[in-house]
DNA sequence: CGATAATCTTGACGATGGAAAGAGGCCAAA
DNA sequence: TTTGGCCTCTTTCCATCGTCAAGATTATCG
């Protein structure tokens, strides 16, 4: 019943260890199923072990949610610059990557915009995504070369986030698409995209 | 120490004092620091009474939720008809009444568009706020009397919906207007809604 | 080599959700 | 009115949870 020899009292990595299988974990119970009881089972440790790397279990929830809004950030902007065309496709790209991350970690993304992780470095993150759009947004109002207020582009981007993020959320709570095939959810959601851009690519524009 | 004359071994409406109880447990305490056992507390019970009433905690959330979709389309309904105006202002006056209940309410919010709560009889909630949706943004395609495919009138739903979702969620996070007064916040949210309805009577008349 | 610090285990505490069983009160049939 | 059955509520119990304290084990570095 010992613990194999392959590693002796002293774990090694288990802070790593911790937060990848309390991702996995996240993924499978949802937040309010998630335990670090269980986490620290998976990771082959004792119950109490996981003390001694977060203070708390919500602080180890904010280091997944820390992680999560950076691997977001990584995939808006490789889905940018895939995307090759005017400003409208940079946005709709960064849209494609922030839709992308969400489906493939649902429940992650859900406590990532969820007021349990609340904390200063979180928000950091979430700054980040907001200076990405911001960025688009504001080359998508430059391109027609018309002076807009700050304001303006403020609450364009506020715009462009709301669409994207509105729709992917209510995909994932089964609300828009609930019996579409996965193409298709993929056509409604580029719909909204392109909405979305070409509303502040003309904004720019008059 | 004992219960006051009040009431008896029975407690009359135990059912009722539970929402009540357990809705205002929800705003101060989130989502995952709802309790049963404070919720009996709170109706002056024992902890195991609610069991004949609710099967389980997640009977008595899933009853809350569904009341909820009750309020939120009535904040919709009500707020669009103080609304005369075109059909762009419906469609505005229906995010307002989304956007009122939601910062009324905003864990009860969150908790009715998390995968927690996805049960049929919240489910049928949540489709009759989409067929609000869907009849303003008809009556914003029609206004422009060209015919529109069902695809295109599906799609404007989703992305009306989409948008003040979005937005309103962003805002209870704190990623939107983090530091704004409350007239500010408002004000940025009516230029969401002014944008999306725009693009939706747009849409209709090309 | 030895001491100090870091890491992990064991054991305990109070709180939780839920099940089981019994006590108390309501109500309708006799 | 009495009585039996049923619904409501309480008490008690169990497994599990997060967290804390104390001890065991190992790494690190003087």
């Amino acid at each position: 019943m010992n613990r194999p020899k392959t590693r002796g009292y002293h774990h090694g990595d288990l802070r790593e260890a911790l937060v990848a299988s309390g991702r996995k974990l996240l993924e499978e119970k949802g937040v309010r199923g998630f335990t670090l009881r269980e986490c620290a089972r998976r990771a082959e440790v004792s119950h109490a072990a996981p003390a001694h790397h977060f203070a708390s279990m919500d602080d180890l929830l904010a280091e997944l949610a820390q992680r999560g809004f950076k691997e977001l950030s990584a995939s808006m902007t490789a889905e940018a610059e895939r995307a090759d065309g005017g400003a409208a496709a940079q946005l709709v790209g960064l849209g494609v990557g922030y839709m992308a991350f969400a489906a493939a970690n649902p429940v992650l993304f859900q406590l990532m915009f969820s007021r349990e992780a609340n904390r200063l470095e979180v928000a950091e993150g979430a700054a980040e995504i907001r200076r990405l759009q911001a960025a688009a947004v504001d080359a998508a109002l430059q391109s027609a070369d018309t002076q807009v207020s700050g304001e303006v582009r403020q609450r364009m981007t506020d715009f462009a986030w709301a669409t994207m993020h509105g729709f992917i959320t209510l995909v994932l709570e089964g609300e828009i698409g609930g019996r579409d095939s996965s193409r298709g959810l993929k056509a409604r959601g580029l719909a909204a995209l392109a909405a979305m851009a070409e509303t502040v690519v003309r904004s720019g524009g008059r």
